[in-house]
DNA sequence: GTACGTCGCACGTTA
DNA sequence: TGCGACGTAC
C-alpha cells in the first residue's frame, strides 16, 4: 500500500513525503502538488505503522484542514485505525489544548472566545482616545511577540504607546476579570503554559511524535516558539510554505521563520517543488514576471507542465458598472458554453470592492456566494443567540448578559447596565447573581424601581428555560420563543426578514446537532461553533467572489481579478508593504488554471466619494501592458446610442466626434441638445 | 434614562 | 450604503 501511494508522486514530491525523522522544509511553489505532499505524507506515514494519534498536522483556515482530512482520509484504511489523526487549525489546536489545560494558569475551563468584533467593543470601551483599530492591532503584536502589559509598559518610549500599553493592560485585566480569550490568547495561553510546566511540555511533546504545518511561511513569532516546544523531544516537524506566498505581514506573520528554517532546526533536509500543475505557460509565465520584481526572497521559478494556454485579458473600463458589465457579459458566455459556475471565481483586494458586482449579479439573475465576507457566526442575530445560550450554560457570563439583557428592547439602557456592572465589581459577584440574590427592593436602591422589576422578570425567565434545557434540548428553542419573542422582534424592520431567516438557520442547526449527537449538550454546541467561520452555504451552482487572502490555496479555471489600480491593489496608504502587495498578487494570478482576466477602471466610488485612478504597476511588472495582451478597448460612442447622465437623465447621441481617450457628444435631452464628454455619461 | 431619528463619515486583508 | 455618534422627544 505505501509503495502505491508515493507512486503518484513525482520525484521531489516523493522524497518529501516518504522524509520521516528530522526537520523537514518543502518549498512549495503555488499549484507544485503541496497538499497532495504533506497528505501523502500523512497517509504514508500512516501505512508505515506510525501510530496515528501521534501525527498532528496543523493549518491556517478552516478550509485547509478540511481539504486536507477529506484527501488524507481516502489515502488512508479507516477501518486500520482506532484514533485518527489529529489535523485542524493552530487556533482549533490551542482551544482543545486550553480545556484541558486551562486550570494551569489558574483559570476555569469554561472560558469564552470572543471575536475581532468583541474585542473591538471591550477596547473601545476601556479607551476612546486611541483609534481602535490602531489598538487592536498594536495589542495582537504584543501577544504574538510574546510581550506582557508590565513588558509593553516598560518598553514604551513615546506617551502614545504608553498609553497604549496602559490599554493593553487593562484589556488583560477584563478579559481574566470575565474569563475571556481573545485569537491570540488561543495560542498564547498554551505556549504560556507549557513554558510554565516542563513536564506537561515533554509529555505533550511525546504525544505529538510527527508535526506537519502547512502555510509556514504565514506563521508568527508566538507559532514559531509554540512549534518549538512541541517538538523539543523529538525535532520532527515537516512544514511546507512558499516564501513568495506570504500574505499575512500585517497579522504578524514573520517571513524569517520560513528564511531561516534551517537554522532554528537542526539538520534540516530542504526539499523544493517547482513543478507547477496547475496554471498554463502564459499565467505562470507573467507571475514569475511579476514575482521577480521582489527582492526579498529565497529565489525559486514555477515551471509548467502544462500547454502554452491562452493569452491573459486586461480590461479596462470608464468606472464599476462597465466593469461589472464586462465581467458578467463574460460569464454569460461561459455559463452558456457549458462551464459550471464553480469554475468561475472573481477576486479582489478590498472587500468593498464586491459590492457593485454583487449588485449586477442580482440584476442578472446570476447565482453567487461571497466567499469570506460577514461570516455567518459574526452576525448581530446570531451572536445575539450564542450570548443568550452562553446565559443558560452560564450565569456568571458577565460579557453575555450584557449583550442581551436588553435584547429584545425591555428599558435597560446603558446606565442601568454600568450600574449593575459597578456593583458586580464592588460586590465581586455576577451580575446575573445579584439580580438573583439581591431582594427587589435591594435591587430598586441600585437601579430604580421599574428596572428592578424587569430584570427580575429576565432572571425567572432565564432561570425557567435553564431547567427546560436540561428537562429536553429540543424543546427548549421554542421555549425560548415563547419566553422572549426574539424571532418576532425582527418583524417589520429593515433586513428583517433576512435576519430571521439567518435566526431559523441557525435554530435548524442547533436541532440537526442535538439529532446527530443525542448525548452532547448546548455547551458542546456552544463550543464547537466558537472557530468555526465558514458561511454554511455549499452551493455549486455558483460563481465565487472573495477578497484574495480569502483565495489562497483555491484555484479556478476561470478567473477574474478586478481593480488593478494604484491604491487598491497595490494598496498603498500608510503600513503597506509593495512586496507584500506584489506577493499578493502573485498568489492571485497563480489560483487561475487555464483563463484569466484582469481589470481596471479609471474611476470608482469607494469611502463616500468617487475617486480617479491609475491602472496598477503590477499589469506592467507582470508584462501584461505591453506585448501579447488583448487590452479591451473602451466603449466606443456612436450615432443613435441611448446614454444616461446624472442630471439630465436620458438622452439620445446624435453627433460624436473623438477627443482624446474621450468622445465629445452631442446629445439630445428631451429635445435640449447638450455637448457631453463621454466620461460623463453612461451607455444604457 | 431610554428610544429613536438624523446626520456625517468610513471601507485592509483573517483565525 | 451602513454604522456610530449625537441630539431630542417621551
Amino acid at each position: 500500500m505505501s509503495e502505491n501511494l508515493l507512486s503518484l508522486l513525482n520525484d521531489s514530491q516523493k522524497s518529501a513525503a516518504e522524509h520521516i525523522d528530522g526537520s523537514l522544509l518543502i518549498l512549495a511553489g503555488a499549484g507544485s502538488g503541496k497538499t497532495k505532499t504533506i497528505t501523502t505524507r500523512l497517509a504514508y506515514l500512516i501505512s508505515i505503522g506510525i501510530d496515528p494519534a501521534s501525527i498532528l498536522t496543523l493549518t491556517f483556515t478552516n478550509k485547509a484542514a478540511s481539504e486536507m482530512r477529506e484527501r488524507a482520509f481516502s489515502m488512508i484504511d479507516q477501518a486500520s485505525i482506532n484514533t485518527p489523526p489529529l489535523l485542524c487549525t493552530f487556533h482549533k489546536f490551542g482551544l482543545l489544548f486550553l480545556k484541558f489545560h486551562m486550570s494551569e494558569l489558574g483559570r476555569k475551563g469554561n472560558f469564552i472566545i470572543i471575536d475581532t468584533d468583541d474585542k473591538k467593543r471591550i477596547i473601545k470601551s476601556i479607551d476612546k482616545e486611541i483609534t481602535t483599530s490602531l489598538l487592536v492591532s498594536e495589542i495582537s503584536k504584543y501577544k504574538n511577540t510574546l510581550m506582557s502589559p508590565a513588558e509593553a509598559i516598560a518598553g514604551a518610549e513615546l506617551k502614545l504607546y504608553q498609553q497604549i500599553a496602559l490599554v493593553y493592560q487593562k484589556y488583560q485585566e477584563y478579559l481574566l476579570k470575565n474569563n475571556l480569550v481573545d485569537f491570540d490568547d488561543l495560542l498564547l495561553l498554551p505556549y504560556e503554559i507549557l513554558k510554565k510546566n516542563e513536564k506537561l511540555a515533554q509529555q505533550v511533546s511525546q504525544k505529538y511524535q510527527y508535526i506537519m504545518v502547512d502555510e509556514y511561511q504565514d506563521t508568527n513569532e508566538l507559532q514559531y516558539r509554540l512549534l518549538r516546544l512541541l517538538c523539543a523531544t523529538h525535532n520532527n516537524l515537516c512544514v511546507v510554505g512558499d516564501d513568495d506566498q506570504s500574505i499575512y505581514g500585517w497579522r504578524g506573520a514573520t517571513i524569517k521563520n520560513i528564511l531561516n528554517f534551517s537554522e532554528h532546526f537542526e539538520g534540516t533536509k530542504v526539499v523544493k517543488l517547482e513543478e507547477n500543475y496547475r496554471s498554463t505557460d502564459t499565467i505562470l509565465n507573467h507571475a514569475n514576471q511579476l514575482i521577480e520584481h521582489n527582492r526579498d526572497r529565497l529565489g525559486k521559478k514555477l515551471v509548467g507542465t502544462r500547454a502554452k494556454g491562452d493569452s491573459i485579458k486586461v480590461y479596462e473600463s470608464h468606472d464599476e458598472n462597465e466593469e461589472t458589465r464586462k465581467i458578467i457579459d463574460d460569464i454569460k458566455a461561459l455559463l452558456d458554453s457549458g462551464i459550471s459556475a464553480k469554475d468561475v471565481a472573481i477576486l479582489f483586494r478590498v472587500n468593498a470592492l464586491s459590492r457593485s458586482l454583487e449588485e449586477g449579479f442580482n440584476k442578472a439573475g446570476l447565482n453567487y456566494k461571497l466567499v469570506g465576507g460577514m461570516k455567518f457566526y459574526e452576525r448581530a442575530e446570531i451572536k445575539d443567540l450564542i450570548a443568550f445560550f452562553r446565559i443558560l450554560t452560564n450565569s456568571n457570563d458577565n460579557f453575555s448578559l450584557k449583550r442581551v439583557i436588553n435584547k429584545p428592547k425591555r428599558g435597560i439602557g446603558k446606565t442601568t447596565i454600568d450600574k449593575l456592572e459597578a456593583k458586580s465589581i464592588q460586590t465581586q459577584k455576577p451580575i446575573f447573581d445579584l439580580i438573583q440574590e439581591f431582594s427587589a427592593d435591594e435591587l430598586a436602591a441600585i437601579v430604580g424601581k421599574k428596572n428592578s422589576r424587569t430584570l427580575k422578570v429576565f432572571e425567572a425567565s432565564i432561570m425557567d428555560l435553564k431547567d427546560i434545557l436540561t428537562e429536553s434540548k429540543m424543546k427548549f428553542l421554542d421555549a425560548f420563543e415563547d419566553t422572549f419573542d426574539y424571532r418576532a422582534s425582527y418583524d417589520n424592520v429593515p433586513d428583517g426578514f433576512e435576519r430571521q431567516g439567518n435566526i431559523d438557520e441557525f435554530y435548524g442547526y442547533i436541532r440537526d446537532y442535538f439529532m446527530q449527537n443525542p448525548h452532547l449538550e448546548l455547551k458542546d454546541f456552544l463550543n464547537e461553533i466558537a472557530l468555526e467561520s465558514e458561511n454554511g452555504e455549499y452551493n455549486n451552482e455558483a460563481i465565487s467572489m472573495m477578497s484574495i487572502h480569502a483565495s489562497k490555496g483555491l484555484e479556478f479555471k476561470n478567473l477574474f481579478i478586478i481593480g488593478l489600480e494604484e491604491g487598491f491593489f497595490p494598496l498603498t496608504g500608510d503600513g503597506a508593504d509593495i512586496e507584500e502587495e506584489r506577493r499578493l498578487g502573485y498568489v492571485a494570478i497563480t489560483r487561475a488554471m487555464d483563463n484569466l482576466t484582469l481589470s481596471f477602471v479609471h474611476s470608482r466610488f469607494y469611502k463616500g466619494k468617487r475617486a480617479i485612478l491609475q491602472k496598477s504597476r503590477f499589469l506592467s511588472e507582470s508584462g501584461l501592458i505591453k506585448g501579447s495582451l488583448t487590452i479591451e478597448k473602451q466603449s466606443n460612442f456612436k450615432k443613435g446610442d441611448l446614454v444616461q447622465h446624472k442630471i439630465f437623465g436620458m438622452g439620445r447621441v446624435q453627433k460624436a466626434t473623438k477627443a482624446g481617450k474621450d468622445y465629445k457628444l452631442t446629445i439630445n435631452f428631451g429635445g435640449t441638445k447638450r455637448d457631453i464628454l463621454s466620461s460623463f455619461v453612461e451607455k444604457s
